[in-house]
DNA sequence: TCAAGTTAGGTTGTGCGCAACTAAATCGCA
DNA sequence: TGCGATTTAGTTGCGCACAACCTAACTTGA
């Protein structure tokens, strides 16, 4: 057995979270010019997304589902309400508890929005099979830094 | 064959590109504590990383290695300075040039951010093999969205 | 040699992300 | 029933990311 030199971690080649942070920013900048057309940030867009499934969803509930808090929802959501895609309403149970809902505005972007996911899949340029991977290396690398 | 009704693409949890942006933004979280040791942000170690690696470097080299542009890096050289870790400085060959370059405490932090990347390894609880995977599905993601 | 073009870095403004905090409504239990 | 604890959203402040723009320094070629 030869004796080697043991190198440093703190290299940038050797970091995984630095791929990661580096593959989500290029990621953003891929999806920009197509949202452009919708006049949408990227988060805008997950957030409009998660509503043309469900419709109506408080803030607590839209948070959960996309890992974010007020603190980053309230004001983007008041952004979507000037641009008049959602509405936000005070719910009569429970006072604390602000509803979101689409507009007809809001509603009718989905169309709009329909080629975005298959423009993006033609960016990307890997396999069906690859992206899979890639996408349960990221859900399950979420699912170990949010249970601890 | 039986008629399958096509369902929409516009679902969260088909979006490959949510579930990167999501593990990135928990990256972000995960290192949060470990680097408030070191009074550095993400991109502040990141950017550090660099320099243990190469002791000087001009903005662009820099912003070439992590994907960033001046936009983004001079306020950001500007804070390291403030902190003391770096010295900027103009080229004297071509004025234009600004030369980043370590100090001696900037140095010395490398020391405390030895254990840092294996305090990371320990959160993600993911194999080798899962991490290699998913290092290689980033940065092919990266490459081909950076070549067009 | 000097004007046009290119390059390097900086500035400004917008929109996240997040921590730390606040206010108000509701809950739970003594 | 009343009051302390909890829950829900909102606010503030900081540091990214990025587009769009600017300035000064250098390069190039007619």
């Amino acid at each position: 057995m030869t004796k080697t030199k043991k190198s440093s971690n703190l290299t940038l080649d050797k970091q995984i979270c630095f791929s990661l942070y580096s593959a989500s920013n290029a990621m953003g900048r891929a999806y920009r010019p197509l949202l452009k057309e919708l006049d949408l940030t990227y988060l805008q867009y997950i957030v409009m997304m998660v509503l043309w499934q469900h419709s109506t969803m408080n803030v607590k509930e839209l948070g959960s589902k996309i890992h974010l808090d007020s603190g980053t929802l309230t004001p983007l959501l008041k952004r979507l309400e000037t641009k008049c895609l959602i509405n936000r309403l005070r719910s009569k149970e429970d006072e604390r508890v602000m509803i979101i809902s689409l507009t007809v505005d809001g509603r009718d972007l989905q169309h709009q929005a329909e080629q975005v996911p298959n423009e993006m899949l033609c960016k990307a340029r890997m396999t069906m099979e690859e992206l899979v991977a890639l996408k349960q290396g990221c859900d399950l690398l979420l699912a170990n830094l949010n249970n601890q």
